[in-house]
DNA sequence: ATTATATCATAGTGAAATAATATGATAAAG
DNA sequence: CTTTATCATATTATTTCACTATGATATAAT
């Protein structure tokens, strides 16, 4: 029950955008190096989130990404689903999922339960949240931006 | 983000034992053809309970396993704990973890938030709960037992 | 004692997911 | 037309998952 990197370098990537929300367009290599991820990665992690209209995109040379929409807008929950692809802590929880002992588990319950304060704390939270927090902590870097 | 089966089919083993808690000892076979799991893969999850005393075990025949706590006195985080290894969200929530960027990450307090209501719900939930609603699922069939 | 039964313990294994890395194509600015 | 940056696909090493196999050990019943 682990989040993958995928998630973690997609919100802190999010996060770093959505405080520098409404500038221009940044270019994955600073922020790769600035994030200490492999730009590679970023490139793939970026592919997920581009479709989603949530960043907008500037291709060729002076290009980079830019956060597309309000951070005060997005909730957690929307980026993780996007990034974690579905958030369900087990499967069985999915429409789709066809189970025979469904009438006679007693443990869906349970699932269902975390599954409910999971989605709750992660709508709750905003990624203008997140922004907020890492503007406080890097208060002195972001004159020079 | 998904709990493993290891979980989940641990979980079911200790709502079917505390069912039947402060009666005798069931053997492994009986229970996985029940709850249709791996009787060598069951063998292998009973062996990560047995330590922390949570059942008790009577080698040879006739031998088996029995919840040695009461259900009502044992709750889903220690459960989960002990099947799933750690439930921490991601890994730098560890107390072990050394992370040079701690004092400027902006995302911990998300992870740090998430595990709060995980935590929260399973230490609320105990195995009476499950198992109360097992018994009322499988009333028919309690008669036989 | 011997046999049947059930747990105990370790090792192996196939499939899938993870977390990248490599290579090259495409688009736009200057 | 060159530089810069994204776009796209393929490959790879490692780890995890979910078992499976084999055999040892302990105990009850005969």
């Amino acid at each position: 029950m682990k989040y993958s990197t995928r998630t973690r370098y997609g919100l802190r990537l999010l996060v770093y955008l959505g405080a520098r929300y409404k500038g221009k367009f940044l270019k994955l290599n600073t922020i790769a190096e600035s994030e200490k991820i492999s730009i590679k990665y970023l490139e793939q992690i970026v592919r997920l989130l581009k479709p989603t209209g949530i960043i907008s995109v500037a291709r060729g040379a002076h290009g980079g990404y830019k956060l597309a929409v309000d951070p005060a807008e997005i909730n957690l929950k929307q980026i993780f689903t996007i990034l974690e692809g579905n958030i369900d802590p087990i499967e069985c929880l999915q429409e789709s999922f066809d189970c025979k002992k469904k009438v006679l588990c007693s443990t869906i319950e349970v699932w269902q339960g975390l599954q409910t304060v999971i989605d709750d704390y992660l709508e709750k939270n905003k990624l203008k949240d997140v922004v907020d927090n890492y503007k406080s902590k890097h208060s002195i870097n972001m004159f020079y931006i």
